[in-house]
RNA sequence: GCCGAAGUGGCGGAAUGGUAGACGCGGUGGUCUCAAAAACCAUUGGGAGUUAAAUCCCGUGUGAGUUCGAAUCUCACCUUCGGCACCA
């Protein structure tokens, strides 16, 4: 295999010390401050802030210098540009390190921060800083307290005794979301059950609303996603009745979205943790249903829910009578039913049920067919049938299509009262409440006399003690802190103990948009008039690993601060971008595979525009791209070309001979390229931005080679190259355009318009087919040639004539100022 | 298993019903140089053809279809990537 040689292109200029000399005169002139009530229209432009990891990698260059670049482009097109920048700063990786190195979650974090805000100047980007977001600060998480004492009070914080899904290495809790392939979502172990007290947010109420996404425009990926993930689907609630038992409760209720096999229900199937099977359970079969139930337990949800897994079960002994036909059917408890889904009780129809099916087979209960297979003639089924068909045995209505008894046994099942139309939901409540040291803590104290009080608004922020010992116990350092849990209770004035879990992270990132409005604001979460004037975010971008996640909890939280009425709109981000993911020789980035990209080495060698020019210029962006040290070679000549262009002593051009169509053709090929650039990047199309520019450059190379231009064309064509390059190269355009006179920022400049007659060319070539082939091309001038004229021109080519000669022609088709095409 | 996206030169990619391969990388030949690197110029999908050209044929994962015309639309299949996966 040829192995390139490892050539470096030179710079023809110290790309570094022109990057700081600029950087440090744009800060001196506070070139991007942004002020609340600048003139143009708003345009809050935010990409996902990053958590503090200590280096910026290539990645967070992937995603925050083409994200920069479409924000200086907008501020370019007019608009006033919010583009802020903060820091995700609580979070395990921090606690986890102090752990082991003895290094204070705060202290290194903070670090970590100022060396990262260090890299993003040296990137080039347009943030203000004085707008920045430290969620580990104080100021920050008081109001994550104060939102969840909101929440509180509106029941959307609740506190329930649940099994939580529990990871042994990060000793906490997670999130249903933070859960992947029943591994913890940030370290791969796998999660295990533990039942706790855990405060969880009410994210179900907002389900259906959630499942709305008319009024944001996002990948049409993502919002399948969230409603996969929310997973509503429509059923019936059924009653069978277990009277006979004479229990305070008559009924059993059922949920399914097959109403129309109800017929064919041969036994019913509680979840081992629903509360009626102790009570259910005939004593002869209590050992065994106890010892299933313990076994249940202890298996991980994976396991339980593993799908090769053989179904399991026991019987109760008890028995149901199903509503329609009045059956008496047996009840059992088997792990694949699911307490927190549905009723938690399962009709079983395993003639049209997969997984009835199997258990039926195991356990040898019978199997009824209740909507019949095409074709079918009474034989047994050797598979569960799950498609359309006919009823067959369900009384009144056998004969109907199964499409339509949905419906006509819902209307009868609640014309009856044995039940009722109902929905089910995929998504749980959103479990809060993390066993660590390093996020916001939750400001709740636990009374003898009072119970759960929550603390007094005024009394915010609760703060983390800062002598607290990390050690990992399965549960908060700070239940080890006497100094925090010990407190008085805000109700009586008692000895009482505060809740020592802190929040989930996600917490901070579901409002952190709306605090960038106002990040200094001490009056409340944000201040109500900036928050209205910047929001909502017009234009988001970020990775799609945080679908469901942040994506989706940032929604709830617009929707309940709505209610609570905070805000005044539905939706936190109107558009939604996801940059793909970037690469290193065809294989994904790793320490272990040894190719990590580090940004730092290229930016001190070629400098920030050359890597945010490749950076942008390796592929689409929503695609993610693969890097390569020769890609960006590429870029650096393109540099360098662009620099000997603009730095070149016009002197030359001074006695030329001017040739009046290469100044229009040059004039022609500015606009085409405005325009190209202004449509590609208002669609994140950066590559062909790139490539137009280079076109563009190309163009003007050759210009210069034949000098057949006059000074003011040729200058006016250059700064147009400079301000078109600007919000990619934000330095070099500033050093060049400062060199040709300009006191002023390039980057306070319009955009320049294009004129739609000159951005297209006046030449047109004429492709000629016969039969669809390519036979020739013609130049025509644009628009002045009719449609007789045009087959007229394709039918004298020379190149054309030999194929249709003696031919009869059966069809002529003609684009307009493109194509001719002659069937034979 | 289900859902979704993608498959184009040696490589990254462009073109979303009308000139396939823009732009860049890499390669080849040349200029400069003692030499190399850098830079610059030319060339670069495959094949047939010719002294040279003209010209022709093939070609966008595979196979079919729609159309005057398909990388683009439709169907089936293959491969890769992403998401979901006992949710009744």
């Amino acid at each position: 295999m040829a192995v390139p040689k490892s050539r470096v292109t030179e710079l023809r200029y110290d790309a570094s010390k022109i990057e700081l000399k600029w950087q440090k005169r744009w800060e001196e002139d506070e070139l991007y401050k942004v002020r609340d009530t600048a003139a143009g229209q708003k345009w809050y432009e935010l990409t996902m802030y990053p958590y503090p990891s200590g280096d910026l990698h290539i990645g967070h260059w992937y995603a925050m210098a083409p994200a920069d670049a479409h924000a200086r482009f907008k501020r370019m097109q007019g608009y006033n540009v919010l583009h802020p920048m903060g820091f995700d700063a609580f979070g395990l990786p921090a606690e986890n390190a102090a752990i082991r190195e003895g290094i204070h979650p705060r202290v290194r974090t903070m670090d970590n921060i100022s060396n990262m805000r260090q890299q993003l100047r040296r990137m080039g980007t347009m943030y203000d800083w004085d707008r920045e977001i430290v969620t580990c600060s104080p100021d920050y998480y008081r109001w994550n307290q104060w939102i969840f004492l909101q929440f509180y009070k509106n029941d959307l914080a609740y506190r329930a005794y649940a099994p939580a899904n529990w990871c042994p290495k990060d000793n906490t809790v997670l999130a249903n979301e933070q859960v992947v392939d029943g591994k913890c979502e940030r370290c791969d172990s796998m999660v295990e059950r533990r039942e706790l007290n855990q405060w969880f947010f009410r994210v179900t109420k907002y389900a259906d609303e959630l499942l709305d996404h008319s009024q944001i425009q996002w990948p049409e990926k993502i919002n399948t996603m969230q409603t996969n993930w929310i997973g509503r689907s429509e059923g019936v609630d059924v009653e069978f009745d277990i009277s006979e038992y004479g229990l305070k409760e008559k009924v059993l209720t059922t949920f399914t979205t097959r109403i129309d096999t109800i017929y064919g229900v041969t036994f019913v199937v509680l979840a081992p943790e629903h509360p009626l099977v102790e009570i259910l359970t005939t004593p002869e079969n209590k050992e065994a249903v106890d010892n299933y139930i313990v076994q249940a337990r202890r298996q991980s949800e994976v396991e339980r829910l593993s799908t090769d897994k053989a179904k399991t079960g026991v019987y109760t002994g008890a028995y149901c009578i199903n509503p329609l036909n009045g059956r008496r059917i047996p009840i059992l408890v088997a792990d694949y039913v699911l307490r927190t889904y549905g009723t938690g009780v399962v009709m079983a129809v395993p003639a049209h049920d997969e997984r009835d099916f199997k258990f039926a087979k195991k356990y040898g209960l019978p199997i009824e067919i209740v909507v019949s297979p095409d074709e079918w003639n009474g034989e047994e089924l050797s598979t569960a049938y799950t498609g359309e068909g006919v009823q067959v045995n369900s009384e009144q209505f056998d004969g109907l299509h199964n499409t339509e008894s949905i419906s006509k046994i819902a209307d009868y099942i609640e014309s009856k009262g044995w039940g009722r139309r109902n929905k089910a939901y995929r998504i749980r409540d959103w479990l809060i409440s993390r066993q660590r040291y390093w996020g916001t803590p939750i400001p709740i104290v636990y009374c003898d006399s009072c119970g759960t009080v929550p603390v007094e608004e005024d009394d915010l922020p609760v703060t983390l003690p800062d002598d607290a010992e990390f050690k990992p116990t399965g549960e908060s350092p700070l239940k080890l802190n006497e100094c925090f849990w010990k407190t008085e209770c805000p109700s009586c004035g008692g000895i009482a103990i505060r809740e020592t879990d802190t929040m989930d992270t996600f917490v901070d990132s579901s409002w952190y948009q709306f605090r960038f409005t106002s990040s200094g604001y001490t009056k409340g979460i944000f201040d109500p008039d900036l928050v209205s004037t910047w929001s909502p975010v017009d234009q988001y971008t970020g990775g799609a690993e945080h679908a469901v996640m942040h994506l989706l909890y940032a929604r709830f939280f617009t929707k309940a601060l709505r209610d609570l009425g905070l805000l005044d709109f539905d939706e936190p981000f109107i558009r939604l971008f996801n940059q793909g993911h970037i690469i290193a020789n065809h294989q994904k980035m790793s320490k272990s595979r040894g190719n990590v990209i580090a940004p730092d080495k290229y930016v001190r060698r070629v400098g920030a525009d050359a890597v945010r020019c490749y950076l942008m210029f390796l592929g689409p962006w929503d695609r993610g791209g693969d890097w390569s040290d020769t890609g960006l070679n590429g870029m650096v000549r393109w540099i360098n070309r662009v620099w000997d262009l603009a730095s070149r002593d016009l002197k030359f051009l001074k006695d030329t001979s001017i040739d009046g169509k290469a100044v229009a053709d040059l004039n022609r090929m500015k606009h085409k390229t405005i325009r190209r650039v202004v449509s590609d990047m208002e669609q994140f199309k950066f590559n062909t931005v790139l490539a137009s520019l280079m076109e563009y450059s190309n163009e003007l190379n050759m210009v210069l080679e034949r000098k057949s231009v006059d000074v003011k064309s040729w200058t006016d064509a250059v700064e147009k190259l400079l301000i078109l390059m600007a919000p990619i190269t934000p330095h070099i355009s500033e050093e060049l355009w400062s060199q040709f006179g300009h006191e002023t920022s390039i980057h306070l400049e319009k955009l320049p318009d294009w004129d739609p007659e000159l951005s297209s060319d006046d030449v047109v070539t004429l492709v000629v087919q016969v039969n669809g082939r390519l036979r020739d091309r013609i130049e025509i001038p644009a628009e002045s040639v009719t449609e007789e004229e045009a087959v007229k021109l394709a039918k004298e080519s020379d190149k054309v004539i030999p194929h249709i000669r003696g031919k009869v022609i059966k069809r002529e088709i003609y684009v307009p100022a493109k194509l001719v095409n002659i069937v034979i």
